[in-house]
DNA sequence: TCCATTAGTATTGAGTCGATACCATTAAGA
DNA sequence: TCTTAATGGTATCGACTCAATACTAATGGA
């Protein structure tokens, strides 16, 4: 095996960053744009902010304040003041943002991930979850992983619902317990 | 396992990417300055020009000779026309611009990949290959394999030197071997 | 009540990026 | 050889990202 292997799957990792990066051009969104769309469409509801959508892109705040500007503008994110914290806004897809989102340039490759084996597949997540997060670690910053796997995550809530978030202290619905959390935690 | 499982894969792909990104705005530089420098050291002869370098990175090549211009005026590549064919011009690395690349900040990667067991190293390589393959070919895009693993690579020459490129018809050094090329056919 | 913190916006300037048009050189045909 | 098409690269334009900085408004603690 060549001396700097490592050096080559870097490479490999940029060039299908910038090979989806590129093809991102699509449907007179850019790249950034899309990666909103899909956040937000991925994201449980203490995720839908700019600030964690900031924290997600690892980009700063005022880039990303701007890009949503231009996707409000677009009539395909709706942003509404949160109640209990007014300086905060819940942002959300609106009808015209979801719909868009089936035509999503991304498609093309989860296709052809849909082709290698189930093995090959799973063996893949864990891997790149496992440089993700080796990474995200050296920079604190967070995994933005799925609510089901938090370390706050509890199953049985006492009073008999679904699911219950142990840090925020808020009752889960199925879906939440699928989406990706800002606060995410991974524990089990 | 979850119904879009592939999805969260090229999630996971997208976002490591923009990892790559956020993080190659080092020393003074902006991520497809670095994406260009590391290009042109890892590519052969043949590949170190402007039309192989838009290929590579899937821009338009107005957007490439800008970048290259900026680079120039940096003192970190130096542009020579080539004499064969006067169009085009030979890039290459100034001293200046190979000392910067051992300060390329790609290397925090690299060694989190490093950590990874050879058989996951193999592993991962192998799997990132296919996709990106697979993706560059519905694309109609060339793979820039290396040399030493391109169909018209030939281990013996007949009058004895080294390596032999059957397509260009020319003699290949031992780094000519492991470098990157444009031509590059996959096919052994 | 004061003050530090947090959420988001506004502005500026450098540079990517796609699109288009352009120039020079080469290659192919008549 | 003359003409024409293709190729390698540059120049210019406008839209937009992006970092940096400064700002406003709301929150929350002392």
């Amino acid at each position: 095996m060549k001396p700097d292997d490592s050096k080559r799957i870097a490479a490999l990792l940029e060039r299908i960053g910038r090979l989806l990066t590129t093809e991102a051009h699509a449907e007179g969104l850019l790249p950034v744009q899309w990666e909103t769309l899909r956040y937000l469409a991925r994201a449980n509801r203490f995720s839908q902010n700019a600030a964690a959508l900031t924290a997600y892109l690892g980009l700063t705040k005022g880039t990303v304040s701007q890009t949503l500007g231009t996707l409000e503008n677009k009539g395909l994110v709706k942003k509404t003041t949160d109640q209990r914290d007014r300086r905060s806004k819940r942002l959300s897809l609106t009808g015209k943002g979801k719909s868009l989102l089936k035509r999503d340039p991304m498609e093309a490759t989860s296709k052809v991930l849909a082709d290698l084996s189930r093995s090959r597949r799973r063996q893949l997540a864990g891997t790149l979850e496992e440089i993700l997060s080796a990474r995200l670690v050296l920079q604190e910053r967070q995994p933005f992983g799925q609510c089901r796997d938090c370390r706050y995550f509890a199953r049985q809530h006492p009073e008999g619902a679904p699911h219950f978030c142990q840090l925020l202290e808020e009752q889960l619905s199925a879906g939440d317990a699928d989406s990706i959390c800002f606060e995410q935690q991974p524990g089990r």
